[in-house]
Parts: C-alpha cells; sequence; structure tokens
RNA sequence: GCGCUCGUAGCUCAACGGAUAGAGCGCAGCCCUGCGAAGGCUGAGGCUGUGGGUUCGAGUCCCACCGAGCGCACCA
C-alpha cells in the first residue's frame, strides 16, 4: 500500500474510532482526505478530514482535529503532527522511515516508479493517428508526445497498454490523394495531366512521384488508369506509412498495432456496427442519405453515415472503429487523442458507441489545443494543403528530440501553446532540458568516480542520511509512485516534466550541500547509496518522458 | 449566432475546492586551488481578464461580460 492511502487509513480509523468512544457524533468522513502540502514546512501530508467533515458534524474542524490526532496509529511511518488553524493536520514522516527507502527504490531498481492500480485492466491509447497522405507535421508532434508518454505512465502504472495507430486508408481523402500521385507522376513522365481539384499540391508529392517515374519508368502509365491508380495508391499509402513511422520513431514515438480502416470493411464490422444501429432503431434515411441520430443521445446534430452516392462518411468507419475496441477486443480502458479540430465529433462518437450497446463512460477523448508555431515573432503558418509545411523531422532537427518531447509534455493538453522554434534554440544551453539531463549525468559522474577508487557502497548504512538535503532528497524520490498512479488515473502526462525539474533541484541541492565522497568512509558510503536511488529515480522520470538518460554530456 | 477549450510574473507554463499562488527563461547581485558552475544562493517582478454568486475556504465550481484558439460538411 503506498504512504497516502496508508495515512487515509489510519486517520478514518481514527475518525470511527473517536465516533465510536462518543468523542465525535456520527456521520461519514470525505473521501479524499489527504494532500500534499505545497510548504515544505507544513510537512509531507496535509489530512483534512476535520474541516471537510465539519459540516455535516456542525463541529469547528479544530474540535474535530483534535478529537481524531490523538487515535491516529503512528506506526513507524508517522513522525509527529500538528494541528494548524483552521483545522489542517500537518503530518511529518519519520527520518527513519524515509532512510528506509534508500534501499527500498535501490531493490526495485527499474521497476521503481511503478504501481499496480492498472494492474489487470487493458487499456487502448490510440494516437497521431494522421491521414497517410503527406508526413507527419508540427501539429500533430503534441498528440503524438503525449500519446507516447501517457502509453509510457499507463504501462508504469500496471495497464496492460497497446498504443494504436488508426490508419485511415479507405475515405475519399486517400482517394483523393492518390489522383494526385497519379497526376503528378504522369506529370513527372513529361505527359500532361491535371491535378484533381483540392487535390494534394505539396512538394513532397511532386519528389515522391519523381522518384517513382524513375523507378518505375512508364509502366503505371502504360496500365488502364483505374489499374494504374490502385497500384500507384498502393505503393504510395505503402510508402507514406514507412515515412511516417520513421518521422515518429525520431521522437520516440512508437505503436503496437497500426490499425486499417479498411479492415473493417472487409472483416465485416462495419456490418455489424450497422446492423446495431439500425436494430437500435438510430438510423433515419434523409434525402436518400442514412443519418445517425445522435441528437437522441445528447449531440448537437444528426449525422451521415451514408452518403447519397452510398459511400459511407468516415464517422461510419469510426462507429463500427470504436465497437471493434469497446466491444469487440473489450479493453477496459479507450483513450482516444485528437486535436482540437475534432472537437466536434466528441458528442458524436460518445453518442454511436453507446448506441453500439458500449459504456461510454470507458471511453475517454483528450482534446491537444493547437500549437502556435513562431519562429521570431512571427507566425509560422503549417498547413498540408498549401504545401507550406513545417514537418516533424524539420522541427526535431531543430530542436532535438529530447527538447520537442520535453516542450510539448510540459503542458497540460486543453492549454493552447506557442512553440518559439528560434527561442528553443537559442535557449538550448540553458533550458531546463538539459538541467535535467545534467542532474543526471551529474550522478553518473559521481558514481563513475567512486567506482574508479574501488569504493563499494552495498554495506552503507542509510540512518547516516540525516541532513536535511537528503531527507529531501529522499521524500521527492518517494513522491514518483504515488505521481504515476495519480498521471494514470486522470490522464495527466504533463505533471511528469515539472516532477523531473523538482526532483534535480532537490539532487543538486544535495549535491552542493552534501560532498559525497570524503573521508568519512561510511557516510561516502551511506550517500552513495541515496545518489545511487537518485539515479534510479531520475532515469525512470527521463524514460517515462521518453527523453534519453546521458551520463555524460 | 451556437458549441468546446483557454485567459495566472516581462516571456513560456504549473498549482486533487485548501494554508503567504509556484517553476524555468529573462533581469540585478553573490558563490569554484574538494565528487561535473549545463550547478547553488539572494533580490526585483502578481488585484490569477472584468463583475457578480456558491462556502469555513475560489486561480480552481456556477452565472454574465470582455479577449484568444478551434469547431458548427453527404471532408477527415
Amino acid at each position: 500500500m503506498m504512504i497516502r492511502e496508508l495515512l487515509a487509513q489510519r486517520f478514518r480509523d481514527a475518525f470511527a474510532a473517536a465516533q465510536a468512544q462518543g468523542a465525535l457524533p456520527p456521520g461519514a468522513p470525505a473521501d479524499e482526505i489527504i494532500e500534499r502540502p505545497q510548504k515544505p514546512e507544513h510537512g509531507d501530508f496535509a489530512c483534512t478530514i476535520a474541516m471537510k467533515a465539519a459540516r455535516t458534524l456542525r463541529l469547528p474542524p479544530i474540535k474535530i482535529a483534535q478529537a481524531v490526532v490523538p487515535l491516529v496509529d503512528k506506526g513507524a511511518e508517522i513522525q509527529d503532527m500538528d494541528i494548524v488553524p483552521p483545522g489542517f493536520i500537518n503530518v511529518r514522516l519519520s527520518p527513519a522511515w524515509l532512510q528506509g527507502h534508500v534501499e527500498a527504490i535501490r531493490a526495485e531498481g527499474e521497476r521503481f516508479g511503478h504501481v499496480a492500480s492498472g494492474a489487470g485492466r487493458r487499456v487502448q491509447v490510440e494516437f497521431v493517428s494522421v491521414n497517410p497522405t503527406g508526413p507527419i507535421h508540427v501539429g500533430h508532434a503534441r498528440g503524438a508526445v503525449l500519446g507516447s508518454a501517457l502509453a509510457n505512465i499507463m504501462a508504469a502504472a500496471g495497464y496492460d497498454v497497446t498504443r494504436e495507430y488508426y490508419v485511415n486508408d479507405a475515405g475519399t481523402q486517400m482517394q483523393l490523394f492518390y489522383r494526385s500521385l497519379y497526376a503528378r507522376y504522369l506529370q513527372a513522365l513529361g505527359r500532361q495531366a491535371e491535378m484533381p481539384q483540392d487535390g494534394y499540391r505539396g512538394q513532397y508529392v511532386v519528389e515522391f512521384c519523381q522518384e517513382l517515374a524513375k523507378e518505375m519508368g512508364t509502366r503505371l502509365a502504360d496500365m488502364p488508369e483505374e489499374q494504374g491508380l490502385a497500384e500507384i495508391g498502393r505503393i504510395g499509402l505503402e510508402r507514406m506509412l514507412a515515412a511516417i513511422r520513421t518521422d515518429l520513431e525520431a521522437v520516440r514515438v512508437t505503436f503496437d498495432v497500426w490499425f486499417s480502416e479498411r479492415s473493417l470493411f472487409a472483416d465485416g464490422t462495419y456490418e455489424k456496427s450497422m446492423e446495431l444501429l439500425k436494430q437500435g432503431g438510430y438510423l433515419v434515411n434523409r434525402d436518400g442519405a442514412l443519418w445517425f441520430e445522435s441528437t437522441r443521445l445528447g449531440d448537437d446534430r444528426d449525422s451521415v453515415m451514408v452518403r447519397r452516392t452510398g459511400a459511407p462518411t468516415y464517422f461510419a468507419s469510426d462507429a463500427a472503429y470504436h465497437y471493434n475496441k469497446l466491444c469487440v477486443r473489450k479493453f477496459d480502458r479507450v483513450v482516444d487523442i485528437w486535436g482540437a479540430d475534432h472537437q466536434g465529433h466528441v458528442n458524436r462518437v460518445k453518442a454511436v458507441a453507446e448506441a453500439l450497446g458500449a459504456d461510454p463512460s470507458k471511453l475517454t477523448v483528450i482534446i491537444g489545443q493547437m500549437v502556435a508555431l513562431k519562429r521570431g515573432g512571427e507566425a509560422v503558418r503549417a498547413s498540408k494543403r498549401t504545401g507550406e509545411l513545417v514537418t516533424l523531422r524539420e522541427l526535431v532537427e531543430e530542436v532535438g528530440q529530447d527538447a520537442c518531447r520535453f516542450f510539448f509534455l510540459a503542458r497540460s493538453p486543453e492549454a493552447q501553446m506557442e512553440f518559439d522554434l528560434d527561442l528553443a534554440v537559442k535557449q538550448s544551453q540553458d533550458n531546463p532540458v538539459y538541467y535535467l539531463q545534467y542532474g543526471h549525468a551529474r550522478i553518473a559522474g559521481i558514481l563513475r568516480n567512486a567506482a574508479e577508487r574501488g569504493l563499494r557502497h552495498d554495506d552503507g548504512d542509510v540512518a547516516l542520511l540525516t541532513a536535511p538535503e537528503e531527507l529531501d532528497l529522499i521524500r521527492k524520490l518517494l513522491s514518483l509512485p504515488e505521481l504515476v498512479e495519480a498521471m494514470a488515473q486522470r490522464l495527466e502526462p504533463h505533471h511528469l516534466p515539472h516532477y523531473a525539474l523538482e526532483l534535480a533541484t532537490a539532487f543538486h541541492l544535495f549535491y552542493d550541500r552534501c560532498r559525497v565522497i570524503s573521508e568519512d568512509e561510511a557516510l561516502t558510503k551511506a550517500r552513495l547509496k541515496l545518489v545511487d536511488a537518485a539515479r534510479i529515480g531520475m532515469a525512470q522520470c527521463l524514460r517515462l518522458m521518453g527523453m534519453a538518460t546521458p551520463d555524460r554530456m
């Protein structure tokens, strides 16, 4: 059990005991009674049970606190407790208990920070899922980084995680893309060909088709148009997906499953989900098109599923896809990460999930707000259609993968953010990314140094770690598992970069105040143990964020 | 016009309904003849967009307004 939960239990027991003795009137305590104070002088934890019960018990919070505190089992964990107006109970952990965790952390090693809150539950995180009609650009970077970090965190929380990319390989946009490729290919062969209306005019299409013309010669042009189009589409899709995969790997974003939209039509999932909607009476015919009545389930407008032409819309296959996620593969939890431009689809998808018989509360859609790219003071417009694109690849080359990940991760998804390219590069000598990694490298340096001197610290006595900076570092390390659990539960990875900075600060401060390798052999060994624990914690943070853990810089 | 999201230090951003709202960058100073100065310390800098409300307590919840972004297709 984690310390936080253990404390909550102790306070609930004491509260009940006080009631049993008649010291407090009956009434249930609140659910959330333990929190982390902002100020260190307020202790390691604060219990708010007294203030939260004041109303129902009709007693001043101070009186309640005074009745509860004497009955709390302090065990080996609690050093002391203070009652502070208006009714906080501040808890200080015992140094011995803190010190013991240095050993615990070292014993856990790479598993330190992992918790079991998600054990036995399967979660799917679907993210990026960009149409394979062009390279990944910076607008997608945020969701990519966010999704991969969230998946890492969920895995650390014990979930069985599937990282998934939904490949829209079936829609009208793809047809348009294929026709654009075909036209550019013919042009590359020197033939007359017109780009389709609203076609993909990016330079990458031109370049790709020139290569293709070189490779294939006129072979694809000599086929009947329909066949050539299909063939060039097949090749284009394959190459585009490969490029997307490579670009994503450059920011350490990988997937377990690349799920094909077309497969939903091939394996009958689409038919099945449409049939279910029909049986539920959610489908109506209007003007020759088939509509899903999402307004019956709280949406603000109905949605077309099958066009008058007979072609299913994107939404129809998305309905089938979510049927697959929730009812076929039966994930316990499904997280979709979308861009702000898909905001209006959230209620629609939730409605259709419900109509398909799934529990919509299992589905969470995280909307990542737009990223405004700036270069100097100038806004950079990124758009595939106009061909003015700033690719993810360019961004990574400019600011580096670690900086890229850190900056995207440090902001909560719903906050619109600005990313100034010049600033990110200019800051690179003095930016938080280096602060963290320098901390890790510094730790590695000390351990290297100790090893070179033949110092072994397995028999170090952690009871010697009594300096405030030492205990603060241990405290900070200890809160990582708690943070992982909270982030997984709330689906909020953005706390991790902030925690990592605090951990680095605690280490740097310790380093500054407490000489590790000294003439005092016993203290040296004890401190080396702490440094080792700090290495484990720091590395875990960086790994969860998908950042490098350099031993030297 | 309607819907969703967001307005917090000069800039970029944090803050389970809790205590004197915190970091980083930038700015002004100080600290290496001992393990990595890519570090540490000190200081200046805020009516949390505005106005109401809910309660022991509001940056956080509710209402109105102002401002920004994104939606409101038989595109995805």
